[in-house]
DNA sequence: AACAATTCGTTATGATGTTAGCATTCTGGT
DNA sequence: ACCAGAATGCTAACATCATAACGAATTGTT
């Protein structure tokens, strides 16, 4: 199956790649219980260290907005500690729990043991040359992103209020 | 900036240099007023000609339900046309309006544009070597998705009814 | 000190993503 | 003809996404 693939859409090749590897890994993470994003930023806290929202962006290639949901659930979950600087308060830490340790700990291996089953299936020397072609890529495009145009389609009625006190 | 990138992970690197081509395309497609993946569709519909939504998910790399609401939207806004065969009433046609059609034609020598000034950054032997490497890895990792693992964790309770008429 | 500009995390909104489940229609065996 | 089962497109519920905008806190300039 798999009709033909548009010639010349990169995007989309990225796309499809990324998908057929993860609905390799996906069962996993579901296993235990955590989606794929949230396990973005366990394995993120786990090797960086405790950080700060704006590096999890970074280190988890998602926007702040997407992130704020996901810490909100993963502290609710106790997944993650939040709390605010005291020299800044608009700053926020995110750590660890005991709790998402134990869980890195009982899921990495699984992770690794797949992630060698798939270099077995398509070929090592395959995932490393790929692995090759994307750095380049991304250093290629790394900042300067193109000019802007126009567009604009906002118009709401906000309203501030709430509170999941962070502290 | 762009802190340390885990190393050994496919997944995350896909999903990186994909969204570092995004943002070159998101501000095109934003200015004609269609979405990234209405305008898969569209172009699915072009090159493929009319379709029937299974084939789009494919085309596409779209679930079937999220296909759903795209092609609701798209309807609404004139984009495409549904309809369903006489022979097989579950069946549905989909093709592209005067509207989308036209919209095609306005829009792509802007993509193409936008895609050699891609392959002049990063250079074209970088893209080409990617695209193969991709093509490599989708055609090693075709079909056969691992065994599953339980869980879930479902609990609602839906209720049908609404009425989108196709036709 | 006063105050405009900046930074940071977050909320708001609408579109999309996944998973589970359903309704309608066809198909095949009896 | 009949009816179980498969195929197809869709809905329901909820998490995530991109973008714009906001409130609070901090900084730079005067």
């Amino acid at each position: 199956m798999d009709t033909a693939i548009t010639r010349r859409n990169l995007p989309m090749m990225l796309l499809r790649a990324r998908e057929r590897i993860m609905v390799r890994f996906r069962p996993l993470l579901k296993a235990h219980g955590v989606t794929e994003q949230q396990w973005r930023v366990v394995r993120a806290l786990h090797e960086h260290g405790a950080a700060e929202p704006r590096e999890l962006c970074d280190l988890c290639a998602l926007s702040g907005p997407s992130l704020a949901g996901i810490l909100a659930r993963m502290e609710a979950l106790g997944l993650i500690d939040r709390r605010r600087f005291d020299h800044d308060r608009r700053r926020v830490r995110v750590s660890l729990t005991r709790r998402s340790t134990s869980l890195v700990h009982r899921v990495s291996a699984e992770i690794e043991a797949r992630y060698r089953e798939l270099e077995r299936t398509v070929g090592s020397e395959t995932v490393a040359r790929t692995y090759a072609c994307l750095e380049a890529l991304v250093a290629g495009l790394d900042g300067s992103p193109p000019r802007s145009l126009d567009g604009h389609t906002a118009e709401f009625t906000p309203d501030a209020d709430a509170d999941r006190g962070i502290r």
